[in-house]
DNA sequence: TTAATTTGTGTAAATAATACACATTATTAC
DNA sequence: GTAATAATGTGTATTATTTACACAAATTAA
């Protein structure tokens, strides 16, 4: 194998390294936004139809390429500032897709990041039909290699809920036990013993009851809660050691 | 905010899309291994005087620009058989770090990759003085980001290795229950009960008896052990949902 | 042969997770 | 306005998992 400038051990001037940094070895980079919601009690991911011929008539995740004076995790803020008009968004990162044919249109290697957001708020910003909550149980064949950034993403959205309880972002503000514990059931695809759920949030002590109940229910109506974000955060590190 | 062609909607060509793709919106990406070791009853991570002037006195990770036809994971496989000389080994993704002012030269995108090895094996192969072991508890102040990153890679191992037995990449072929043991306290820096150690991972059955014993040692001597890779591949998916 | 050191093993107690039923509160239909 | 419907709100017994803990056996070194 033969040695490059960059496999080699003296010491580099910056100025040599800038060149190396600026030359060729420069590859496309892009964000995709696995932007989750629940409605209807059942959990959604955003897509839109891709602007790219080739793949036409097939959905894709929200991207685009991620601008050289742009943090990574800005560019990710901009595309769902673009689709969906919310920011202040749960966004956090998931994994980078590096295969050199990914992408039709050359070397684009893309950083996944997931988001939750509660889909009541946004409702009114998405016109475009070409922009469409898909039930996550329907969603195949997606364009590029979005399938399996999506599944990794899907995966790791069921793993994350169960160690952090993130569900409050796809949630109104102000939501009954019933509402989080279909969130739940949706995202896992299982069954909850309601008992035993509610003795578990509980025993979290992230519930802040607000007084207030459910309105024009057929039944008797539930307790509302708030969840208490200032608390969650204090405490989060002597939970479940990572947090990026 | 005006728009620009990446955000238009109408269906793009493809050439359109390469023009985009090959324009100045490249940046430069690399990779950094945060690479492992078990020895001497300590965590290890090896490091390498960074080759920058700026932090001459500074130690980095082993990390290097990926190549424009060079898929993401190869690149970081290839800093880890320069720098080590092995391959076949255990390696995966942690996170990307994308911070515009990150590094000196530049616009610099990292992908961070965690690797275990067994330093055993590599010993012979480390004669560079620029390339030294670190005892995981004395690393501060690495050049660049690399401290942060370093620091996201330990909690995610500390993690990890609590979810998945990656400890046996970190051992010999054959090892005692001590050294495993040792292993997993050198790793999340607390002690842990002999008998429940063990029996928990007699319980998940990986561990094939070679009917061996330890050589050499003042004392009765421990059994020697192999780990069941076949067996763990085949059941790891029905545990932890993710993996990448 | 004795002392020192570490291996190998089981059980009881505490904690966490699961299974499960009925009275209460509201709406709707009659 | 009474009865039927439908969901909320609550506690306990059972099971499974995790933790705490002690002594005999094997080897080396003195």
């Amino acid at each position: 194998m033969t040695k490059n400038s960059s496999e080699s051990k003296s010491p580099k001037t910056l100025k040599g390294l800038q060149s190396e940094v600026q030359s060729i070895n420069r590859i496309a980079l892009s964000v995709d936004c696995v932007i989750f919601g629940f409605d209807d009690e059942k959990l959604k991911v955003l897509l839109i139809r891709s602007d790219l011929k080739k793949f036409q008539s097939k959905w894709s995740l929200l991207g685009d390429l991620v601008k050289p004076d742009e943090d990574l995790q800005a560019s990710a803020y901009r595309v769902l500032k673009q689709r969906t008009g919310l920011k202040d968004v749960y966004l956090e990162q998931v994994h980078t897709f590096g295969k050199i044919n990914r992408h039709p249109a050359g070397r684009v290697v893309t950083v996944a990041y997931c988001s939750l957001i509660n889909s009541r708020s946004h409702r009114l910003k998405i016109l475009d039909n070409e922009l469409h909550w898909h039930d996550v149980d329907t969603v195949t064949e997606l364009a590029f290699d979005h399938q399996k950034i999506f599944e990794n993403s899907y995966d790791w959205l069921k793993k994350r809920i169960q160690e952090h309880p993130l569900g409050f972002n796809l949630l109104p503000n102000k939501f009954s036990l019933r509402q989080l514990q279909n969130l739940y059931e949706a995202i896992l695809n299982i069954t909850l013993d309601r008992r035993n759920f509610r003795k578990k949030f509980f025993a979290m002590d992230f519930l802040i009851d607000t007084g207030e109940e459910e309105q024009n229910v057929p039944h008797r109506p539930g307790k509302l809660y708030k969840f208490d974000y200032d608390k969650y955060e204090k405490n989060k590190k002597t939970w479940s050691g990572i947090d990026f």
